[in-house]
DNA sequence: AATATTTAAAATGTCGACATTTTTGTATTA
DNA sequence: TAATACAAAAATGTCGACATTTTAAATATT
């Protein structure tokens, strides 16, 4: 919607919004705006749009005149946007199943063909298999015709990145876990292309909330 | 989440938010740094936050260097929201019956008898009715303890207000729709208490959608 | 010594000013 | 007359300044 070049306040925004994310800020971590504005070389203004937007996104939260602070995580919040994730996930592909056509099935099978190739290497980098992953599921829910469903689907899976990094942080994935992801990747597909509706939402909500446990491990001993 | 008192950034959104959803400002309608400074009697700062937190919020959207906009509207669009509220309010509701307890199930009865009491006085006030409508709506999905969800639930009706708003400058609800409506709710309630979900599932679909085809009627003779 | 009070320092939130870009209006040209 | 080029006006987005509030430190009090 901009006119090709962002503003600082975009900018910013995008450059606040990783640092949350990736954990460099960390939760609760104290946000004060003179120090924000030496990292970001930004003036007042363009700094608290883009903090304001952040307050909307629940990765920030403010009290007035006590200044900004990163939101904080927990176990129950957690396990609310897994289960909320899911939720939405299964009623995507639920729609995608009703409304998809033959270009569905078939992004669906090329992205499933070029997850497999790329788990089957050696040498995995996590960063691509974990967009070829991204790429995948999306291929799935792309049928979906609802532009509200998909951005409500991509707000809650920003929330949920904040977790599974700092899951990231301590664990890397390990080739059991790899494996069975595969499989359930595989069974996806084959669901999908069969519109097993509730067998595929069974599932889906499984895989989604697959992580929850190890990253409660996590985050329990911090 | 603020000391007790707002600071102008968060009332002038308050402000602004009303406006728009009441339709004071039109649809795509040019919002003019300057003339809500004069409107608002504010600076630039705290004005520029609040119009930043209605972009994320879909109420405004704005150009690199020329300024902010009233989000359009369109009967997709109308579709959209609806529908995605239609499957929000199932879902939660599916969860509500999952967990909800003998609290719940009293919050019911008690928000459908204040609901049913009203809708039979002769003289309605709109104003009134739709409050308890909301929170005999708000009664039945309490039980959903995923608070993303609700908070979803929220945004979307958030945005639908808009286009209901704009159907009720032209239209009155008349004692028909209102009767429907009426048998509907008193359907809810048992299919709640008996905890049908798929029955309840059906119904809440399609007592969400049920203004849509009036709407789209009034949006397209505009 | 622990609590309360005063004082100083730091931080927040709001404002108007200003440089830059866009828009509008006018004149010029084909 | 339509299209283009130019000039003036208006609007946007960013900055630092400043009043007000909060926080921290220093001093006094029981």
């Amino acid at each position: 919607m901009d006119s090709s070049k962002k503003n600082t306040a975009a900018q910013i925004l995008d450059s606040l919004t990783n640092d949350i994310i990736s954990g460099e800020f960390s939760p609760q971590q104290k946000l004060h705006i003179k120090t924000l504005k030496d990292k970001y070389n930004v003036g007042t203004s363009p700094l608290r749009e883009a903090l304001s937007q952040l307050i909307v996104k629940d990765l920030v939260v403010s009290e007035n005149q006590r200044g900004f602070y990163v939101s904080e995580i927990s176990i129950d919040d957690l396990k609310d946007i897994y289960q909320a994730r899911a939720k939405i996930e299964s009623l995507c592909i639920d729609m995608a199943i009703e409304h998809g056509d033959d270009y569905w099935e078939a992004s669906i099978i090329a992205a499933s063909h070029r997850l497999n190739k790329y788990s089957k290497l050696k040498n995995i980098d996590v960063f691509e298999w974990q967009n070829r992953h991204s790429l995948f599921h999306d291929a799935l829910v792309s049928g979906c015709k609802s532009p509200r469903l998909l951005q409500i689907r991509d707000s809650l899976f920003e929330k949920s990145k904040r977790y599974r990094n700092l899951w990231l942080k301590e664990n890397v994935s390990n080739a059991a876990t790899l494996k069975i992801n595969q499989n359930e990747h595989a069974a996806l597909m084959i669901l999908a292309l069969d519109r097993d509706k509730k067998s595929i939402s069974k599932l889906i909500e499984n895989h989604i909330m697959t992580p929850v446990e190890i990253i409660k491990k996590s985050l329990s001993q911090l």
